[in-house]
RNA sequence: GCCGAUGUAGCUCAGCUGGCUAGAGCAGCUGAUUUGUAAUCAGCAGGUCGUGGGUUCGAGUCCCUCCAUCGGCUCCA
């Protein structure tokens, strides 16, 4: 007999040899058919493994992720087989389970799928799921493994399997289908009951660019077909909030072909809100003892070249502006970063002046690769909030920390609350990767990390995520398509203040090195305002958008009071328009309604008596008639409700 | 940059296997209407079908080049 230990720490007997699924059915019959894979002893297990010694199990269903990722494992097994099927030749590769459902890579040889060869890939898996086939897990010596696949032919499952111990190897079966796996599947094929297509991909074997690229075949399955048409629904509507879509709609940004691809056009009401944006920051920086400064766009190649930067990416960027005089060349600037080392170095400074914290909105320029350009999010020309903050070693904890409570009330004021924030520290097997003593990295990391635990963050630590110059902590926000991007980004810098020689007397009496710290709590505000309008939908907090009310007369006679209604609103500050158009008032307030503006003030006749307006929030809720000043005190009510002081 | 897809009016789209002067709705303009909570009516105007080449008696439709966009990959100071 053998011991389980149950999640809610119930212990029971089982024979030895019993499966996860004996003991869900000892459990009860409805979980038995739910359980769709587990854990024993933290590791996954099929729920038909035999178990052979005492443990903890833990059960999991379609609602488990953990379920979910064994779903999606497992149909990733049957579209394979359907791969081979349909195109035989193929030599697949591997077949993960991701966020939302799996790919499978193969190497399609001469075929190309497309789109096209979707729905004949989705009715054969639908079948082989259909036809109940149990999964099965077989070990295989590395031997016997390495002679399958090299008489197959399949080069990539043998350069797999070298790099794997010799009784660790495992291979799945189903039907007539076999793939080495490591394991964590579904019972039976029988429950995958809808699968998707979703799209098709070029993706380099083993991520490496000088590799061979495969065909990466992505899609999503469910245990009911019903979820599928949810899950489908629900990109649906995703693509409403993309902000491309809503950039264009809302007349923020616009791109053009003839200026250049990547290189963002703000329209008027774009560059009011980006303006804003930034009045928002400059107020709380100021708070926290940020000076401005202003720095030119372009910078001679030798101050790329002092910062190290020109040898690391000098021949994918922007190449070099050369002018009338012989050698003399400058290069648009990538960071602002070099600038604001040489303003530190304009003058000598004590340990007691120190730390120094230089602000500029500063506008940048990267050549992006061009598939890699996205909407705002990915762009060739962009503005970052930067600051450079130069302090003592001893500071860099409590500059830190200051950083993310600007951060924190950044991301709070604009509504953001589902951030995770990443702290990225070095590879520590490959310290020739980075630059700087490995004390201060320690130090420096040790900060970050109890900097984020102080502060409560949500946070994860990635190994050699970090930059060569220095630890960071990055916050990351999703997309409307559940992408993720990096919004904020604190990053502290032990290489600058070398290349470029800063200084700072300290109280000995000597010279010491300050710390930098890197931080944009925005991260720029192209791609800032790009995921706030995916995250609104467009409709943005009432102190940040465009317009925040509009004046509907009712007819042309009530003209006259629609402008002394918006004198008034003008007065107390609220932006409002007035449409005189000659159009129904059903019209107008259809259209206010599709442009997000979240008052109509409606007035006519009595309104005009009375001197009142009627007032129609977006979305359709009717706030009555309200005098001008309880609208004007409701509006100013609300804004100071979101928008707190720092 | 790589793989796959897409590109028709300001916007959203139709245009079947190549065949008369390329269509619609919205937006725009003109006129009528003076409107009370998500589209008033009528008329007009608007397109070298992304670009350059090719095949053909004939190309929006087929082929190639380039450009841009979209989904990924690689990259992201």
């Amino acid at each position: 007999m053998i011991k389980i230990t149950l999640p809610d720490g119930t212990v029971k007997e089982y024979a030895k040899g019993s499966t996860a699924m004996d003991v869900a059915k000892s459990i009860s019959e409805g979980l038995a058919r739910n359980v769709i894979s587990a854990k024993f002893n933290d590791t996954t297990v099929e729920t038909v493994t035999p178990l052979n010694e005492d443990g903890s199990l833990v059960l999991y269903t379609w609602n488990d992720a953990e379920g979910k990722t064994a779903f999606w494992h497992s149909t990733s097994h049957v579209v394979a087989q359907t791969l081979e099927e349909l195109y035989p030749g193929v030599k697949l590769t591997i077949g993960p389970a991701i966020e939302n459902g799996f790919y499978y890579d193969i190497d399609a040889g001469e075929h190309v799928l497309s789109e096209k060869d979707f729905p004949a890939i989705e009715k054969r898996a639908l079948e082989i799921a259909r036809e109940k086939h149990n999964y099965s897990i077989r070990s295989s010596t590395k031997a016997e493994a390495l002679e399958f696949y090299k008489a197959a032919g399949n080069e990539y499952k043998v350069e797999l399997i070298e790099n794997l111990e010799d009784g660790t190897i495992t291979f799945c079966d189903h039907s007539t289908f076999t793939d080495l796996c490591r394991g964590g599947h579904i019972p039976n094929t029988g429950i995958i009951k809808a699968i998707k297509i979703l799209s098709v991909a070029g993706a380099y074997w083993r991520g490496d660019e000088t590799k061979t690229q495969l065909t990466r075949i992505y899609g999503i399955s469910f245990p009911k077909q019903k979820e599928l048409t949810a899950y489908l629904e629900l990109l649906e509507e995703a693509k409403k909030r993309d902000h491309r879509k809503l950039g264009k709609e809302l007349e923020l940004f616009t791109f053009s072909k003839k200026v250049g691809q990547g290189l963002p056009l703000w329209l008027p009401k774009g560059a009011a809100l980006r303006e804003r944006l930034e009045q928002f920051l400059k107020k709380a920086q100021k708070k926290a003892g940020y000076e401005m400064v202003v720095t030119p766009h372009i910078g001679q190649k030798e101050l790329y070249v002092t910062s190290g930067h020109y040898e690391k990416y000098g021949e994918d960027s922007f190449q070099p502006i050369s002018t009338p005089k012989e050698g003399e060349e400058f290069l648009l600037k990538p960071m602002n970063c070099p600038h604001h080392c040489e303003i530190y170095n304009s003058k000598p400074f004590s340990y007691k002046e120190l730390p120094k914290r230089y602000a500029e909105f500063g506008t940048v320029y990267r050549y992006e690769q061009s598939g890699e350009l996205h909407g705002l999010t990915r762009v060739r020309g962009f503005t970052q909030d930067d600051a450079h903050i130069f302090c003592t070693p001893d500071q860099l904890d409590q500059e830190f920390k200051n950083v993310i409570d600007l951060s924190l009330y950044v991301l709070g004021s604009l509504g953001f609350e589902n951030f995770t924030a990443q702290v990225s520290v070095r590879d520590m097997e490959k310290p020739e990767k980075y630059i700087g003593s490995p004390e201060n990295w320690e130090k420096a990391e040790q900060a970050i990390i109890n900097a984020a635990k102080e502060k409560g963050l949500n946070f994860v630590i990635e190994s050699g995520e970090a930059a060569f110059y220095g630890p960071k902590l990055d916050f990351m926000v999703k997309d409307a398509l559940g992408r993720n991007w990096q919004l904020g980004t604190i990053q502290v810098d032990y290489n600058l203040p070398e290349r470029f020689d800063l200084t700072y007397k300290g109280s000995d009496n000597e010279s010491h090195r300050p710390v930098m710290i890197h931080r944009a709590p925005f991260g720029s505000m192209e791609r800032f305002i790009a995921l706030l309008l995916e995250h609104t939908g467009g409709n943005f907090p009432l102190w940040l958008i465009p317009d925040q009310a509009i004046i509907l007369p009712v007819s042309e006679k009530y003209e006259k009071y629609a402008e002394k209604v918006l004198d008034s609103l003008e007065n107390h500050e609220i932006r409002a328009l007035v449409d005189k158009r000659n159009e129904t008032v059903g019209k107008k307030i259809r259209e206010a309604e599709m442009n997000k503006i979240p008052f109509m003030l409606i007035v006519g006749e009595n309104e005009e008596k009375e001197e009142t307006i009627a007032v129609r929030r977006h979305g359709g809720s009717d706030l009555g008639t309200l005098s001008l000043k309880d609208f004007t005190d409701l509006v100013t009510s609300e804004i100071n409700s979101t928008l707190k002081s720092f």
